[in-house]
DNA sequence: TAGAATACCTACTCATGAGTATGATTGAGA
DNA sequence: TCTCAATCATACTCATGAGTAGGTATTCTA
């Protein structure tokens, strides 16, 4: 039932898709609005995968709008041009809907990971590139399904299915950091609260990024990398961490 | 049906608030009081505000544990051993119920921009008690309502008040950061991004402190400062960042 | 001690939305 | 062309939960 999803059906979900309505949401940078595969003719076309991709792509983007709770699946149908037993057709139930679209997201990081294994790299650097690739993929617009789904929402299997999931991706990145420390390119720290800092930053970008679309993700992930690497005390030989000018004790005026 | 809450399950997370006056609940670290105002004695006490503060209090942890949808009002009344239009009684309805949920976690947070406000310190210093503070405000009980509650929940009225406090708070932090850069204590960056990473860090403890309360949230936070100050990159002279030891190479990508 | 104000409960209304039973229609293969 | 499976719609069921109407009990006050 689910088998098919992660095979290779997914790459493009992402990314483009052409329209001539425009829909509710503006889906950023790329001009891209979806039509669904039913609106086309007037004739009942055959595509059961592409169209089940629709759904799911559907439902993306109108969590990523009104949230999971606030989207009835018959929205997700009037936003095909269907009706709700359509969707029903497609997928067995709303929790499923929510999971294909969390696998939509998380399948581009798995990815990530892959490409990056034997890469002969510096430890740093690989995980500089899983990064790019992780924030490029909280921004997509399967960004919320991935972050911001609440586990409560799912049920007790399922839960446990995408938590299985979630700390795949946390003890990769996690693996990389030792790696990293071990082999000289990552500063000595605790690999877990670092993973745990990394991340957030990013998923967090699942919280705003609708709201300020100026950059693309793999951009915000490079700015956030360059952040974290660096880190925020100088390190400018003047060394003036420790002794930077002192304040005078007065108020600034706003 | 929902089954009914345990009673006292609640008091590792418990938390006292000043039980002054009509003042906002805050999210301090003091120890515990769980019990409902009601269930006290079998007569009917005249605490108006307190009881209306056990409301919040029992909501917010409600919504820690299910998630704002998953909570009926029935739930926040059965934990506190009344019925729903006693809880209708103190506060308008659910949403308003959100809301002061939200303003009780935020208010530390202000508190500490104040507190730092005139501090004769480097702004790096200043910025880092503030970020303790917002870690310590995020893994605190009101977390969830402060983070997680997404603006498509709330009328569009309430949603905009939200998010001016929020942005508040993001200015704050910005300013912060460009006091840093000037007075030489933060390395130069863009103080939108920068602003941006930490917050969204700091935020997502929200998402997995249930999990993990190994640390407290204060400790977290300071975790997560000293990694942001000092960087992934290594800083010591002789390992250089660049000429980390490769991997063995099996593939040259990217 | 008799109102009056406060605090609380029983028992509803009503809208919403997930999921389905059932039947109609269409396309593809024979 | 004829059939059958695939596709899709109409029109439901049913559970849930926000919010309320109206009454009861308790405490305060004059």
């Amino acid at each position: 039932m689910r088998g098919r999803h992660a095979r290779g059906g997914y790459n493009t979900l992402g990314q483009r898709m052409s329209s001539r309505r425009p829909l509710p949401l503006a889906a950023g940078k790329s001009p891209v609005v979806t039509d669904s595969p039913w609106r086309a003719s007037g004739e009942r076309r055959r595509d059961r995968e592409l169209k089940r991709e629709a759904v799911i792509r559907a439902a993306a983007r109108a969590f990523n709008h009104k949230g999971y709770h606030n989207t009835s699946l018959d929205d997700i149908a009037a936003t095909l041009e269907v009706t709700k037993p359509t969707v029903y057709y497609y997928v067995s139930n709303k929790e499923q809907l929510l999971f294909q679209c969390f696998l939509a997201g998380l399948e581009p990081i798995r990815a990530a990971f892959r490409e990056v294994k034997d890469l002969a790299l510096p430890a740093r650097a690989r995980l500089n590139a899983v990064l790019r690739h992780y924030g490029a993929a909280v921004a997509s617009e399967f960004g919320w399904s991935m972050v911001r789904a609440e586990d409560q929402d799912l049920s007790p299997a399922m839960s446990r299915h995408i938590k299985a999931l979630k700390s795949e991706i946390d003890q990769g990145i996690r693996r990389l950091i030792r790696e990293g420390v071990q082999d000289g390119s990552i500063e000595p720290c605790d690999p877990k609260m670092t993973a745990f800092a990394l991340a957030g930053a990013l998923n967090w970008i699942a919280h705003w990024y609708r709201e300020d679309q100026s950059l693309t993700g793999a951009e915000i992930a490079e700015a956030f990398v360059t952040i974290f690497e660096g880190g925020l005390r100088p390190r400018s030989a003047s060394q003036s961490a420790t002794r930077a000018p002192l304040r005078r004790r007065v108020r600034i005026a706003r």
